[in-house]
DNA sequence: GCGCCAAAATTAACAGCGTTAAGATTGCAG
DNA sequence: CTGCAATCTTAACGCTGTTAATTTTGGCGC
């Protein structure tokens, strides 16, 4: 018997796996608050104890979560990236890694914080892309680099922009940026505006 | 008697600001998953329910602590603006902004996250210099616009200045950015450079 | 000065949490 | 088919937020 989430059964078959849908799934509809360890495992159908047997405690549990996330985050980055050239495929990514945080805050802001993104390093398990994202964020700022800036400290340009991007995503996660008060009815067009004009690219 | 935290008295004589200021220590010192209602209690000489005589639960002593955060936040932005103009005036509450982020950043946090940001809209307590730094920022853009990003969605520029300090601020806390990596030893330096450069007035 | 009352603080208890230890159940290798 | 290691369960610990019932106290009217 190879087939995932036997219920009812001794042996559950593929429980870490499960158990990290499940907290995932209650971080989407809840938010971090309600993520609790025995409720996780109630909801998979397993005793309190049973995950202590695929994770050494809670925040083990949250790191793979978070590396599920990773993978998820590179998606829509890429998705968004993919078949741009030049400063439209940065434009890609950043819109792309606006609209997960948008989309899913509760685990961007999870994959966001220090305790954990630091056992992520350490795992070495954060996927290609997340890494492949910074590196061409810098290798596109140097082939177009954003000229309104002047050429002095051009190298200040890529923590910028990531700063840029990561704080227009936390901004609008906590509620403080709202599409309308700047004469957007559309979030997604908002975003759009936002990082086509810091990025240079003027529609 | 009029004196406070009059330890091994009954009646304290000013509980409330002495629960406070104890929350606020073990945030500073510890961080947010230290900051228990019972050991603000113990640390404050009282009993486990002592806190609810003035806090309706949990969060609302946390909005108090993040009432008194905003306060010192101003403070932080008004030191390195005041004297100064245009925009020096700007990059000198941007700066104020990042330094009070990363030098108590567990605070920082608590204020940005949105169910406390929210109750703290209702109380309508937040001090002044707060909307009036925001007030600052769009008169300052206003009048000194950010003229490398062109004429055309000016209006976006506000919320981009915006996003790019608080994003500076939390990457910083996050430990994602490192001045090492730029080149710089110093933090401030760092900080100071990175204002100026995306505020257009390049040292 | 005295008695009383509201305010302020206490102790005790509840359910839920993360975590650990000891025991039960199972799949699989020999 | 037997035994073992992996997997899961039950039970318990101390901690948490919160509530209820109780005690202590400062200050006001008399």
């Amino acid at each position: 018997m190879s087939e995932h989430n036997q219920k009812g059964k001794y042996h559950h078959g593929d429980l870490r796996r499960a158990l990290i849908s499940t907290a995932i799934a209650i971080l989407e509809s809840e938010g971090v608050t309600a993520l609790t360890l025995r409720r996780v495992a109630r909801e998979t159908g397993v005793s309190q104890a049973a995950p202590y047997t695929h994770f050494r405690d809670k925040s083990d549990l949250l790191t793979a979560v978070c590396i599920n996330g990773t993978e998820w985050f590179g998606e829509y980055m890429k998705r968004e990236a993919n078949g741009k050239t030049g400063a439209d495929y940065l434009a890609g990514l950043a819109i792309g890694h606006i609209h997960f945080a948008t989309e899913h805050p509760a685990l961007f802001r999870l994959m966001s914080t220090r305790d954990v993104a630091e056992s992520l390093d350490e795992s070495g398990r954060i996927p290609e892309i997340f890494h492949e994202g910074y590196r061409i964020l810098a290798e596109g700022l140097a082939a177009a680099p954003l000229e309104h800036f002047g050429s002095a400290n051009r190298q200040l340009d890529i923590p910028l922009a990531w700063a840029q991007i990561y704080g227009i995503s936390n901004l609008l996660i906590e509620a403080r940026l709202s599409p309308q008060t700047y004469g957007f009815d559309d979030e997604t067009n908002f975003i759009s505006a936002l990082v086509h004009r810091f990025l240079g690219n003027d529609a």
